[in-house]
RNA sequence: GACCCCAUCGUCUAGUCAGGUCUAGGACACCUGGUUUUCAUCCAGGCAACAGGGGUUCGAAUCCCCUUGGGGUCGCCA
């Protein structure tokens, strides 16, 4: 049976690459009925943590990549070849190490980092590649022995055997390494922990890993793997090395880009203000921006780092999965993003499910090219994917999002209410977070509503005769006794509309919506006031109308 | 620097393995026009690529070589 695996290691979150590494780990087993594993690879005893490996199992979760055997969470995990926390295999790396001691086939050296640093730093003056010198080997056996004995600290080193090695590659073909390229690589460090190279070999054997489908920054250590697999005694599995995922400018994604790249340019135009966007907001909070520029290691959130990077007009590199579920994607969304980036189905569907993914999915239509992350493109399928809900689908999934990232909007609103919200922002929102961002006046106090006189604003307001205040004045006596019912309320506005406008509905709707809303975005008029309630649209149209001097003396001067 | 990988519109890609059906298809972005009470949608149309050079062949985006460009690795990180 085939078996994939997918193995972080628990520091920081789950990147895009990762994901797409997994996601096509556990796309292949499901194409052939086999199974997927989970591994966390936590041998750096600094930098791993478990709270991170837990949050790799939510966001895989989250993403809808089930596994069947692996750490436990939510209804994936279990299995017998486990531990599945490296950590907790200590004993049986132990075994295998001790095999290839005795074997001869592994050795002890003892030169500290800072004796290896040093040697690195000369080879690469004298513009020469450094490889181990296989000091270690040519120790006399009896000063071995006395050095363990009195405790010396030292590494396991493997010795590598001479020859060229040739990776078959289900993606990129037959690779050859030639001989010599190779050192002595460590597989046990001083702490007694495997190395990765080591910990993963000895697992993916004793786990039945049949594929090994990981990133392509992994190809030169495959030469190890299989040297090592010789040496134990181990089957070689099935290779296939992705290509890795770009940044639009077309470097590495790596977990800080985000913020360098913002911290980059900030600092290079001069700017020690939050920059304002295109509607004179600023764009990032100016207490976040504060501590942000105190200090570098506090990176933005993604909605403040996306806001600023409008404003400074430049666009944000890399991104996690969990990003992408604060920022309001889809999961479905960005599985089938993702799979895009390095396969297709042949033909010219683009947009797919995870079961169509599961059955049509093979590593022969895997592209060896490397590919550039697009937010656009997976914006705009988000987008699709948000019409393509039902309503209540919607609804639902816009008051999970709600309850885990802004919950204010369900404390202001009751379930009707919200209902309705949903439902008027259904078809103008291309993420979840979208209609909670452009909804916030919903839920502000009337009284924190201030009237900027942008362009559009005191155009609606100011122009035309009658202008859009004296037409609100108007509406405010005929709203004051009318039912509050989309119906009434259109017959209110088309009415006066068609009494002193000329039958151009705009003239009255814009100055309604400027009053009840701040601004010239909102959901569908009707729908707005529904939200809104009779009580507190009659408040900011009456609100509106007091700030009318003051605006009007602010335009004219 | 050494070794390795990659190369079709701005981007993701189809076509490459089995050379002709490719005056190179789709999607996103962009541009133009239209619909719309704002925003977002939506509709119609448009722009746009086989990195360069050599070879093999009746015929090359497809096969081979070189160049150029991009990327990865060179840790007691994974």
């Amino acid at each position: 049976m085939l078996r994939t695996r997918f193995a972080p290691s628990p520091t920081g979150h789950l990147h895009v690459g990762g994901a797409r590494t997994a996601l096509f780990c556990w796309a292949l087993a499901r194409h052939s009925q086999g199974r997927f594993l989970l591994r966390i690879e936590d041998t750096d005893r600094k930098r791993s943590s478990e709270s991170a490996g837990l949050g790799f199992c939510a966001d895989l979760e989250w993403l809808g990549i089930d596994w069947d055997e692996g750490p436990e969470h939510g209804g994936s995990g279990g299995g017998e070849t486990g531990p599945y926390w490296q950590s907790q295999r200590l004993e049986l790396y132990g075994d295998h190490l001790s095999k290839l001691v005795e074997a001869g086939l592994a050795y002890p050296a003892f030169e500290t980092p800072d004796e290896l640093q040093s040697q690195r730093a000369k080879a690469r003056a004298e513009k020469t590649a450094y490889r181990y010198d296989r000091a270690a080997l040519n120790l006399d056996p009896k000063t071995v022995a006395a050095w363990i004995e009195e405790g010396r600290e030292h590494v396991l080193r493997f010795k590598v055997p001479s020859g060229e090695i040739r990776i078959k590659d289900e993606v990129l073909g037959e690779v050859v390494v030639p001989n010599g390229e190779l050192e002595d690589f460590v597989i046990r460090k001083a702490d007694g922990y495997p190395t990765y190279h080591f910990a993963v070999v000895v697992d993916d054997a004793l786990m039945g890993v049949t594929h090994v489908v990981r990133g392509q920054e992994h190809l030169n250590n495959t030469a190890k793997h299989l040297l090592l697999q010789e040496a134990l005694g181990f089957e070689h599995p099935v290779y296939a090395h992705l290509s890795l995922i770009f940044n639009p400018d077309g470097s590495k994604m790596s977990k800080r880009d985000k913020d360098k790249a913002l911290r980059s340019v900030v600092k290079e135009r001069g700017i020690d203000t939050p920059p304002v966007d295109a509607s004179g907001q600023p764009a990032v909070d100016p207490d976040q921006w504060d501590r942000w520029r105190s200090s570098k290691d506090h990176q933005l959130d993604l909605v403040d780092a996306t806001s600023l990077a409008e404003a400074l007009e430049i666009e944000l590199p890399e991104i996690d999965v969990d990003d992408f579920r604060r920022a309001g994607y889809l999961p479905g969304v960005l599985v089938n993003y993702l799979a895009l980036l390095g396969w297709s189905p042949g033909d010219d569907k683009e947009q797919f499910d995870r079961d169509f993914l599961c059955s049509h999915f093979s590593l022969d239509r895997v592209i060896k090219s490397p590919a550039k992350f697009d937010r656009a493109k997976l914006l705009a399928f988000n987008l699709d994917a948000m019409q393509e809900l039902t309503p209540d689908e919607f609804h639902d999934l816009l008051a999970d999002y709600c309850r885990a990232e802004h919950p204010e909007f369900l404390e202001h609103m009751d379930a009707s209410t919200f209902r309705l919200f949903a439902a008027a922002n259904q078809e103008r929102s291309k993420t979840l977070l979208d209609p909670l961002q452009s909804g916030r006046f919903f839920i502000d106090p009337c009284e924190q509503l201030s009237w900027e006189p942008t362009k559009p604003v005191r155009k609606a307001l100011l122009n035309g005769e009658p202008c859009g205040y004296d037409l609100l004045a108007e509406l405010a006596t005929r709203l004051e006794q009318v039912q509050w019912t989309s119906e009434a309320l259109e017959a209110v506005v088309t009415g006066l509309a068609g009494e002193r406008a000329g039958d151009k509905i705009g003239k009255v709707a814009q100055p309604l919506r400027i009053a009840v809303s701040g601004g010239t975005i909102s959901p569908p008029i009707y729908d707005t006031l529904l939200i809104l309630g009779r009580d507190r649209t009659l408040r900011r149209i009456a609100l509106c109308l007091e700030a009318r001097a003051a605006l009007t003396a602010e335009a004219a001067s």
